[in-house]
RNA sequence: GGCCCCGUCGUCUAGCGGCCUAGGACGCCGCCCUCUCAAGGCGGUAGCGCGGGUUCAAAUCCCGUCGGGGCUACCA
């Protein structure tokens, strides 16, 4: 088998169909592609594969570009960047397909099939097979005056593929060497019956003419490398391919249970991350962790050490199960290692789709937000998290009360007393600062009540803030103001 | 059923013959810090599927076995 030449640059690819949602082991795949093409300094093609009319969208393949410009994972050719070996979306490759066509049929690659399935079920079962093994080879050999015969019928055929006699084996680059003994895998269909091409034919023959040296896909594509690699071989018989590409093949994203994560599973749309404040430095990191390592002792790392460091012959060749919890440990890292004004920006529009800002916000509720920023960003794990932290201070009064549980909890009767007497302190404060109210409400509960202290600010976190988890409580009634506290210490009066 | 892949803590992994009485991370538990919750610090919990080999020595190599998964479309 002829590879692609060792000093040759390196071109890597990622080819989704645009059907449904971005799914999070379909941007794996494109995250591993994307790092192998920059480690070795070569290029990612990113190509379209909508052949299937019946089940791709328009609205799919806008996601599809939506979600790696959010991510950052950039291609040097394919849609709307171009590049020597376009068009990029297969729906505008129609002709190149035509052309091949012709030549493998022209050259006896291919043969014309007749056969329905459920011909081929009834002869595996006459024969005492079981019907799952698939095409029987049937149609290899007729002659002429079956077609003419067939055709005379209104049947019109389908093109397939002689698989060669032999075992087909490569080395992969994940998994070593993988073989398939001749005759497990029957020959395949190519084209339909109508003309049209199918996945079997347009992604080997697009590989071929862009030039990708390096086929890195899902170990759910692995049973289908032997009869790339036959086609493979017809292209190279027919002047088409150059070379036959390396294969690597990545473990599977496994859901709950052991079944790989399904595009009905929620889990798996990456949407619903991005909704909930996933940063793409923490979806990215996480997802490189699932079959991959940068080092023994480390799980937190940027792209550019990524690149730097991937190599594909250490990805595992185990699946890996998506595991919410640790993806949100290692996106709250990245939350946390942001600039203070970078977690601005980026939160602002979660506090706006929360309803608790308006589309523009006034300066004074930006520098409102830029105060309490930092307190809130070493407490959220999604960016939407900072709403629920932040609500206490953009809700208008007459909207303002404490969350039902929360209130139960602080709020009952014993509360009284601890609210009058900081209603009390906070009343004749001098300057409304946070050293001044620590100190106005520490002697007023802990000396002057003789409280400890955790039920001492209960009652007066939950009246001001709504909540039992806030940020710190000193600076969260200084940002509130001393209107607003006394007010809402008031209404919490039992 | 057939073909193929995979098998280290609950999860993701490090390990590629001696450094392993198996390391890290998430989770979980406890302690410290402390105005809550986080963060941070410290400690703990838990694993080489099984059986044979090879070897002075095996999580690491070989065979078998069991288990899990994928594919098996005129979808991609």
């Amino acid at each position: 088998m002829s590879t692609p030449d060792a000093n040759s640059p390196v071109r890597a690819r990622f080819c989704p169909s645009p059907t449904g949602t971005p799914h999070v082991g379909l941007i794996r795949t494109a995250l591993f592609n994307w790092a192998f093409a920059r480690h070795n300094g070569g290029k990612l093609v990113f190509r379209i594969e909508d052949t299937d009319a019946a089940r791709d969208s328009e609205e799919s393949y806008e996601a599809l570009l939506d979600a790696l410009r959010w991510l950052g994972l950039d291609w040097d050719e394919g849609p709307e960047v171009g590049g020597d070996y376009g068009p990029y979306r297969q729906s505008q490759r129609g002709d190149r397909y035509a052309e091949v066509i012709r030549k493998l049929t022209e050259a006896g690659e291919l043969y014309e099939s007749f056969s329905t399935n459920e011909e081929v079920e009834e002869r595996r079962k006459a024969a005492g097979q079981d019907p799952k093994l698939g095409y029987d080879n049937f149609d290899r050999d007729l002659t002429d005056a079956d077609k003419v015969k067939l055709r005379a019928e209104g049947r019109e055929p389908t093109l397939r593929l002689r698989m060669p006699d032999r075992a087909i084996g490569f080395t992969d680059l994940i998994r070593g060497d993988i073989s398939f003994p001749a005759g497990s895998v029957p020959d395949p269909v190519l084209v339909r019956a109508n003309g049209q091409p199918l996945y079997t034919l347009v992604n080997p023959v697009d590989d071929a003419l862009m030039r990708i040296t390096h086929v890195l896909r899902g170990e759910d594509l692995l049973p289908s490398t032997p009869r790339q690699i036959a086609l493979y071989e017809a292209l190279r018989r027919v002047g088409v391919a150059e070379f036959t590409p390396h294969f690597g093949h990545m473990p599977l994203v496994r859901g709950e249970g052991n079944k790989k994560l399904s595009k009905r599973d929620p889990q798996s749309n990456l949407f619903a991350y991005r909704e909930r404040g996933f940063v793409p430095e923490g979806m990215l990191n996480y997802l490189a962790l699932l079959g991959w390592s940068i080092a023994d002792d480390r799980d937190i790392f940027t792209m550019a050490e990524m690149v730097e460091a991937f190599e594909i012959g250490k990805v595992s060749s185990n699946p890996a199960r998506f595991d919410l919890k640790k993806a949100e440990a290692i996106n709250a890292e990245h939350v946390r290692a942001l600039a203070p004004a970078e977690f601005v920006s980026r939160t602002l529009p979660y506090l706006i789709s929360a309803g608790l800002l308006p589309a523009e916000p006034t300066a004074e509720q930006v520098a409102t937000v830029d105060a309490i920023a930092p307190m809130v960003q070493e407490r959220v794990i999604v960016l939407a998290d900072a709403a629920g932290m932040m609500r206490f201070l953009f809700t208008p009064e007459d909207e303002f009360a404490p969350e039902e549980d929360s209130a139960a909890k602080a709020l009952g009767p014993d509360a009284k007393p601890v609210l009058d007497a900081s209603i009390e302190a906070l009343e004749g404060l001098a300057e409304w600062t946070t050293p001044a109210i620590e100190e106005a409400l520490k002697a007023a509960l802990i000396d002057g009540l003789g409280l400890k202290p955790r039920k001492a600010f209960a009652p007066v976190r939950v009246a001001a803030t709504g909540r039992t988890v806030s940020p710190p409580l000193y600076e969260s009634l200084e940002l509130l103001g001393r209107d607003r506290t006394l007010s809402r210490l008031r209404a919490a009066l039992p």
